[in-house]
RNA sequence: GUGCCUAUAGCUUAAUGGUAAAGCGCUGCUUUGUGGAGGCAGUAAUGAGGGUUCAAUUCCCUCUAGGCACCCCA
């Protein structure tokens, strides 16, 4: 197995083709939705410098805190491998003055993303994601076309079985009013938390609300919720996005609990969830697929015009994972309806420009050039379940001609070069 | 970062305190320029490094990789 001294880095790994079907069956599919709604894709470095993520992701976040790839120049700049793509894709809509394009400005992106964690199921150091935002707007059915695309993107790659779990976190308005209300509620009820949670009310209380300790489930049945101590704006917004994803029959429930890690959120958050994944809780671990949200104040931050702002991605090794699970199949591999066997170095050279002749008519061809004797390739002409076998020996080269062999039947016969295209297009139409 | 589990040929598995077996795959032979079945042969492994032992692949430790849970997240 590990006969190399080099092995992958942890937490990173190798897509054989095998693998990479799948990528492509994903990618295919949301390049293909999210550009019918006018998401066009832009790719950004992988590298930027390590304050976008600092300010961005946010200070208190376990991404930034803990888990990114940093690293120093000999000149002294401090980059960092992406961890997520939002900070990188409004950094170049600043920069790039898409203030100008018509608003909102609809990016999508896909790639690698790094995060130093300790890989198990579903989470890697080195992943992918596909990730839109709409960069402009603020209206909330904004908010719902993109979750709308998620879902859509899910349900054409045959993962039907989600739920969308929406909440609002708030503005900078009324997100402080609430925090103190959960303050308030949890002084006195430190005794019934778990360790952790005792830790996380002072560095960020909402947090507790995402706690799966049965303890703190039973403190948190009485806590007050967010979604009644919105600000009028916010309630509104919110109220926008429900209607909007009741009236296009998106299967969504209202998550009151629901929190997202990253600093940068406002308002809408929401995550997209297998169904099955969370009837089997405690068997099976629940992971989300897709995760979003509002960040209207991330533009503003890095310096530009205060802008709204919406967006979300999609975890591809989540759903490749997901598919796999399902049964769910790559389409099969176009393989070639004809074989070329050569005996001899003539014919190797005349095969190989046959081939060229053959590719430039859109004919797709087997070959074996590595090999010189005939039975081999014949035996790969027949694994490969050819229609034809063209031969081409040292005769046939001398004489201009080569031989066409009917694979099912066995019958084989000469025919001129020039006429080897011509003849072979035409018995592929049958 | 913490904890638990795992590691035998390319793949899937077997076996043992005394240097490893099989199936699939791959390569070749079975007519000298012709495939599909069958037969024959070949190929190749105990992840790495220590320790215990007369002897370890088997027991112990460390490392590496993989899996899983916590944390967090896509």
């Amino acid at each position: 197995m590990a006969k190399s001294k080099f092995q992958n880095v942890t937490g990173m790994q190798d897509v054989l083709p095998k693998d990479r079907k799948f990528f492509d069956m994903v990618e295919r599919a949301a390049f293909k939705i999210a550009s019918y709604y006018g998401y066009e894709r832009t790719d950004t470095p992988v590298l930027e410098y390590s304050e976008l993520f600092e300010k961005g992701t946010g200070q208190s976040t376990d991404i930034v805190q803990k888990q990114m790839y940093n690293l120093t120049t000999e000149g002294g700049d401090k980059l960092t491998l992406r961890p997520e793509f939002t900070p990188s894709l409004v950094r170049s809509y600043i920069q790039h003055g898409m203030v100008s394009w018509s608003q909102p400005a609809k990016l999508s992106a896909i790639g690698p993303l790094f995060r130093h964690e300790r890989p198990q199921s579903g989470r890697f150091r080195e992943f992918n994601q596909f990730e839109i935002d709409a960069i402009g707007d603020k209206e909330p059915i904004l908010d719902v076309q993109v979750i709308f695309i998620f879902v859509k993107i899910l349900e054409s790659l045959g993962i039907k079985d989600i739920n969308v779990h929406v909440n609002s976190i708030g503005c900078p308005k009324c997100k402080p009013n609430y925090r103190k209300l959960l303050r308030d509620y949890y002084r006195g009820r430190e005794k019934s938390l778990c360790k952790d949670c005792r830790k996380r009310k002072k560095l960020n209380i909402l947090r507790l609300l995402d706690c799966k300790d049965e303890k703190c489930e039973r403190v948190k049945v009485g806590a007050p919720e967010i979604v009644d101590h919105l600000c009028m704006e916010c309630h509104n917004h919110l109220k926008g996005v429900l209607e909007a994803l009741d009236y296009l029959e998106v299967p969504y429930m209202l998550s009151p609990h629901l929190v997202r890690g990253l600093d940068y959120y406002t308002k809408t958050v929401f995550e997209i969830i297998p169904i099955e994944a969370e009837e089997k809780e405690g068997e099976e671990k629940v992971v989300s697929l897709v995760g979003g949200g509002r960040f209207d104040g991330l533009v503003k931050l890095f310096g530009g015009e205060d802008t709204p702002a919406v967006g979300a991605s999609m975890g591809i090794e989540r759903v490749i994972a997901r598919m796999r699970k399902t049964g769910i199949k790559t389409p099969a591999v176009k393989l070639p309806r004809i074989f070329l066997v050569q005996l001899g170095d003539r014919a190797k050279l005349r095969g190989m420009k046959l081939m060229e002749e053959f590719r430039s008519a859109g004919i797709f061809s087997g070959e074996a050039l590595g090999r010189s004797s005939i039975k081999p390739q014949m035996v790969l002409a027949d694994k490969m379940e050819v229609d034809y076998a063209l031969i081409l020996g040292h005769q046939e080269v001398a004489e201009d001609t080569i031989i066409i062999r009917d694979m099912k039947s066995g019958s084989q016969e000469v025919i001129p070069m020039n006429k080897v295209i011509k003849v072979i297009k035409k018995r592929l139409k049958k």
